[in-house]
DNA sequence: GGACGGTGAAACTTCAGGTTGCCTC
DNA sequence: GAAGTTTCACCGTCC
């Protein structure tokens, strides 16, 4: 096709590129490399754009509505939504990004401007696939994405519906990048696909399941089966292959999830047919999903637990100090001090010991101190604008944590139980209703009911509603000045007390209130 | 003469995302 | 590596 020229606006050629789609009336996504430029180009498309369309009111105004109190995050989207423009990332709450997924998709919202979220998840089709950033930071420094990415996001071009052809474009700051990104991406081919069972925890997660399940049973097996996989398919050096499973099943044996059968001595010709069973707990640690290595961190924290101090820190922090969790939220260097600090406050409450401070994994230590301090916080009803100007964690994150550390403290539960540590299973099961609505322990009690979340709870308390017997006794009147009529009603009715709505006519407001 | 404020250059920081896992108060 | 943020030196103004 021939080459199109694009009328330069702004003098930025994403900027331009996308102005130049909503004037001919399409769509398009622009990737990005970080959330923060995604927020960024966004808001600089949307402050070139005029726009007063009712509908796109609206959807800003839901945007802006998605948690109890906006954050500076919701703010700052709604304000580009108006426009017809969003941003998209793993900030977001999965509200807001629904919304605006469905919205583009129906055409309200002209431009996203994403990290690679968007490439991957969701199938959301576009005219133009604006790419913006070929590079991204990684654990290296600053490194070209794989080919197979820049694929992923130059197929979001074109819907096959609408359009006959889309267009995929890289942005190339200069004329030495542009034949880079050329060479490199559009004459380039995709990398090697990868299996990712030679990852070791996937590896002895897999490994522990095939055994739990009476997959496989003895090293036989267990060696035939994976050599059937891809893994060993790229691997070929099946000898090495054992090696790397004989190390995994002697490690499992020696966290007690597996038991390998018959004598120690075997005959050498039958060492590979001697029966690996699972044990008890490690059916359970396979059930459950759980890194058995993070199992093992569980059961010796929980050992811990049973003869020191205890409170939730002690919990948190455990659960935050797993793969499961990660990435975990980064300690900057500014909060440094801060963090140790906090710590300091904690540090009797921790289940596992302080690596010290010139070890490498101190680092992921303070960060799984930082992570459960978020999370702590949260359960002391500080809110997600709280969180993210001192954390700097946005809501779609946080949202994120507190799921994984509800999955992971429900496994240390089953785990705990089958210790017979029942005594501090009742610590965990509060803890978990605790970080799920994100409330303290005394508001507990109201937050069973439906309709009251951490806002409506603390606001009952405070006006010396503490419990269902609480909220029994209280006027109707009163109640629906706190919760506004409808709620109350609704709750009155959960406690068991059926309220008949007097008949117009009567003072607004008024209601009987009628026993069962 | 000193406190204060504004300015710009230099130094320093930070930087994507993620599948299924379990059970149901 | 690039964009954003903080720090700091420098200068002018005002009291």
């Amino acid at each position: 096709m021939p080459a199109k020229k694009i009328s330069s606006e702004t003098g930025n050629g994403a900027l331009d590129l996308a102005l130049d789609t909503i004037k001919s009336g399409k769509q398009a996504l622009v990737f990005v490399n970080t959330k923060r430029s995604a927020e960024k180009t966004a808001e600089d498309i949307s402050n070139k754009i005029k726009s007063n369309d009712e509908k796109l009111r609206e959807l800003s105004e839901n945007a802006l509505k998605a948690l109890s109190r906006p954050t500076k995050q919701c703010e700052r989207l709604a304000k580009c939504i108006k426009k017809g423009i969003a941003f998209h990332h793993a900030g977001l709450v999965s509200k807001q990004r629904e919304l605006i997924e469905g919205s583009f998709r129906n055409g309200t919202i002209k431009i996203i401007c994403a990290t690679p979220t968007l490439a991957y998840g969701v199938d959301l089709p576009a005219f133009r696939a604006i790419i913006k950033d070929l590079k991204r930071y990684g654990s290296n420094g600053l490194n070209y994405i794989p080919v197979l990415e820049y694929l992923q996001m130059s197929g979001r071009a074109g819907r096959p519906k609408f359009d006959k052809f889309g267009e995929a474009i890289c942005v190339a700051i200069s004329d030495n990048d542009k034949k880079k990104l050329y060479e490199r991406y559009i004459l380039g081919e995709p990398e090697e696909i990868y299996s990712k069972l030679a990852v070791e925890p996937v590896l002895r997660t897999y490994l522990l399941s095939l055994i739990a399940a009476n997959f496989a049973n003895t090293k036989k097996e267990i060696v035939d089966f994976f050599g059937k996989t891809f893994w060993a398919y790229q691997f070929v050096d099946m000898a090495r292959l054992e090696q790397i499973i004989d190390k995994m099943l002697d490690l499992l044996e020696e966290w007690e999830f597996i038991q390998k059968h018959g004598q120690d001595f075997v005959e050498a010709n039958k060492i590979n047919d001697r029966r690996i069973n699972a044990t008890n707990m490690g059916k359970r640690v396979a059930e459950l999903y759980l890194d058995p290595l993070t199992a093992y961190f569980f059961i010796a924290c929980l050992r811990n637990a049973s003869d020191r101090r205890i409170n939730e820190f002690s919990f948190l922090q455990m659960v935050s100090h797993t793969l499961e969790m990660r990435p975990l939220l980064r300690v900057s260097i500014k909060e440094g001090d801060k963090i140790q600090e906090e710590l300091l406050k904690f540090y009797d409450f921790l289940l596992e010991k302080e690596p010290s401070l010139y070890e490498p994994e101190y680092e992921d230590f303070a960060n799984s101190i930082k992570t459960a301090l978020m999370m702590h916080e949260w359960i002391n009803e500080k809110d997600e604008e709280y969180l993210l100007e001192n954390y700097n964690a946005r809501p779609g994150e946080i949202r994120g944590k507190l799921e994984l550390a509800d999955w992971l403290l429900y496994a240390s539960e089953e785990i705990s139980r089958i210790l017979h540590y029942q005594y501090l299973n009742k610590e965990i099961v509060k803890l978990r209703l605790r970080l799920r609505h994100g409330v303290k322990e005394e508001l507990l009690p109201l937050i069973r009911l439906q309709d009251i979340g951490r806002v409506r709870a603390r606001r009952l308390f405070s006006n010396r509603i503490k419990d269902i017997k609480d909220v029994k006794n209280a006027d109707l009147m009163k109640l629906s000045q706190i919760l506004g009529k409808q709620v109350a009603l609704s709750v009155k009715k959960q406690v068991g007390e059926e309220i008949k709505e007097v008949p117009a006519g009567k003072r607004k407001g008024q209601v009987s209130l009628e026993k069962y």
